[in-house]
DNA sequence: TGCCCCCTGCAG
DNA sequence: CTGCAGGGGGCA
């Protein structure tokens, strides 16, 4: 599911939430899910994003790095505020927008709970890819997801992306920027969506990018960034911001799950066809 | 450097 | 029922 958007929203939201806490109880659901330590009494430091992942800097030297993969979801339940009145206890958050969830939670894909004194964090994982491990920060950095992350992709120069086609001549462009230590932070959507706004072919072989090439893959990965962070992020599926809501990008895309419908610059019909093992969106005319 | 796989669930 | 889904690790 999520892609560099959609996590950056999340790690938004819950520094909103979440910091400064200390963690009172983390009830792992599914062993699958939970690697480590539970981090029992540690307190909340700092959440950063990195590439789709997200480090959460808590006190005594430990780490909580969290990967969301294809259908993970962190959703903050406040707990209710209560007064007394009335002859009992009422609650004051009515008409937030993650009362559908004080229903729903947790729901039958959360694999771990974290009970903070402000509130609820569940960790929802359909497909069970997701991950939450506690480390020493001191070990963060030779993490073996963390140690493959390359450039961020709101990050990276000119020069290093040139090489890295250069160095894999024969990978097309589109496995080129799915592939993390290249680029960190594009998946599936973006990286459709960055190749039509660019005007380039996924299937473009590495060797035949040009500097000029890749000075409009930085621009429209900026721009398709931005806008997906912008619009906090696309919901396809699963995704949902950690108030509960769905983001907004996916009415903006102009490739990523259109085959077959006219494209939104030409109106020729979108391609769909699969490449590195993922469907890949591209108009034929547009895109060269 | 491309495939299979980890899983669950949904559309066709 | 088969195929496919936002990720990425491990294996030729």
């Amino acid at each position: 599911m999520p892609e560099l958007p959609e996590v950056e929203t999340v790690v938004r939201g819950l520094k909103k939430h979440i910091i400064g806490q200390a963690i009172k109880d983390v009830e792992v659901l599914n062993k699958k899910s939970f690697k480590g330590t539970k981090p029992k009494g540690l307190k909340i430091k700092s959440i950063i994003r990195r590439g789709k992942g997200i480090v959460i800097e808590l006190s005594k030297d430990k780490t909580l790095l969290i990967h969301l993969k294809m259908t993970g979801q962190l959703i903050w339940i406040p707990t209710p505020l209560r007064r007394k009145g009335y002859g009992g206890l009422r609650r004051l958050n009515l008409g937030h927008p993650t009362d559908d969830f004080n229903r729903e939670m947790p729901s039958s894909h959360t694999r771990v709970i974290f009970k903070l004194p402000k509130g609820t964090l569940y960790f929802n994982d359909q497909r069970l890819f997701g991950w939450v491990k506690v480390l020493p920060t001191k070990e963060l950095k030779n993490d073996p997801f963390i140690k493959k992350l390359g450039p961020e992709a709101l990050n990276i120069s000119t020069a290093h992306l040139l090489s890295r086609c250069q160095k894999r001549p024969q990978s097309s462009i589109k496995a080129l920027l799915l592939d993390q230590s290249v680029i960190t932070g594009l998946g599936n959507i973006y990286s459709d969506e960055v190749l039509f706004e660019a005007g380039i072919r996924p299937t473009r072989k590495g060797k035949t990018i040009t500097k000029h090439d890749i000075e409009k893959l930085i621009k429209a990965i900026k721009k398709v960034l931005e806008k997906g962070i912008k619009y906090s992020g696309t919901s396809i599926v699963n995704y949902k911001t950690p108030e509960g809501s769905p983001g907004r990008m996916q009415n903006y895309l102009k490739v990523y799950s259109r085959g077959g419908l006219p494209c939104r610059r030409c109106k020729t019909s979108i391609t769909k066809t699969r490449l590195a093992g993922r469907g890949t969106h591209y108009c034929r005319i547009c895109q060269t």
